[in-house]
DNA sequence: ATCCATAATTATGAATTCAAAACCCACGCA
DNA sequence: TGCGTGGGTTTTGAATTCATAATTATGGAT
């Protein structure tokens, strides 16, 4: 296991394998193999997180990899229990719900804001995104992928960095849960056509149309997952 | 040092200090002796946080001072460097202004589900904490404490626990800033006025007037922040 | 005296060690 | 057969140790 450890430790510090412009923390960096791995299903939610297991997966010690649980925690990807370890975090149906409706009051804010005083450069930006995704209805996963980046845009746009961090943290928990809505059959064209009428809200600069067409976005959204 | 731990560890088994009935994590009971030490500007905003004073301040060792610092971090009270250590973050006024919105957001939101479908008893809780209220003008701290309690008992009676989470993590962040508006002269009886408005539309299930005057209220305790 | 190079010191990040709680399983007893 | 009890094992939580990066101090050259 020591010679795992050096060889780990040799990929980080070397060109290829390792980030020499932002070298984030090991805690980081297995923070977001942990994520991964949950959003996979390859942790099963629910399940009870083998801490030495892991570690040696990683070829880590358990010290980084306690850090990065705590990190979790906090984000509610998973669940600590006093004396009995880490936990991923089971995420109801009626969690999707309130996570929906929280998101939903962030990004239709954020809509406003964005119709009405984005610059010409932002809205080109949103435009190029919302035409990437009317190429994408066809793979699921490439949609998913630029239908996040659309909506983080917007939030990024809206230049709230509280309410981007939270909507961060609150997708972060959605993925948790299999009930999303871009699952469901023929969600995806009906996304699209929302997206599509919300697009028009913003080039026009129509503040308010934007803001509730988001809203009910976010409304068929949740319709579709329940 | 090895006394000082040793000590430390039997108070916290003893049955005085130990909350035998739900024995926190020692690294939980760190962040909030943290957060409150950050709170009460012990430990100044921008400055470098020396982990090895503190663990010996509290009789510790650094892991578990260490991991309550990650959870500071995502907190955002705590702003990690690689390989400098953790820092006390310093909020902006313009960052006072972000979270205030968001948190307008979320809890006209609250006031108006409260003001439409709070049971009785959440009313009259609700109203004995106004009273309490009313009669905490002149003590500034029992006010502050009341009128977060009142604000946090209406996200609660909401019911969208995600929602509940994210406005107590911003008012964590908010404790920050010495620009509170509640810290001005002749704030304490404008918010008090507001809230009675606020707590006049509840009793009376106007929803949509509720979530207004929250808003309202928000609105002027930024205003008189800045 | 000032600046740079380099040595000593300090602090961080991560591995390892250690104590104690929780778990598991065999055994005995009703 | 079902249930509790005790000992051995596993796993957590926390202290300690260790390697290395960052900082500070030292000393020499211009």
């Amino acid at each position: 296991m020591a010679a795992a450890i050096a060889s780990y430790a040799a990929l980080r510090t070397t060109p290829q394998a390792a980030p020499l412009l932002s070298p984030r923390a090991l805690y980081q960096d297995v923070a977001e193999r942990l994520r991964q791995q949950i959003y996979a299903r390859a942790l099963e939610p629910g399940g009870w997180i083998d801490e030495m297991k892991l570690a040696a997966e990683y070829g880590i010690s358990r010290t980084p990899l306690r850090e990065a649980l705590k990190v979790l925690a906090v984000e509610g990807l998973v669940t600590m229990k006093v004396r009995r370890g880490a936990y991923v975090t089971e995420v109801s149906r009626d969690d999707v719900a309130q996570v929906y409706h929280v998101l939903a009051l962030l990004e239709s804010d954020a809509a406003r804001t964005v119709a009405a005083s984005a610059t010409p450069a932002q809205r080109a930006l949103l435009t190029q995104l919302h035409v990437t995704l009317e190429s994408q209805v066809r793979r699921r996963d490439a949609f998913f992928a630029t239908n996040e980046q659309f909506h983080m845009a917007l939030l990024q746009m809206a230049g709230n960095r509280w309410a981007l961090q939270t909507a961060l943290d609150l997708r972060k928990v959605m993925k948790l849960n299999r009930h999303h809505s871009l699952f469901k059959q023929g969600r995806l064209a009906e996304s699209l056509a929302e997206h599509r009428a919300l697009m028009k809200a913003i080039t026009a600069r129509d503040a308010d149309g934007a803001a509730r067409l988001m809203q009910a976005h976010f409304d068929s959204g949740l319709k579709a997952a329940a």
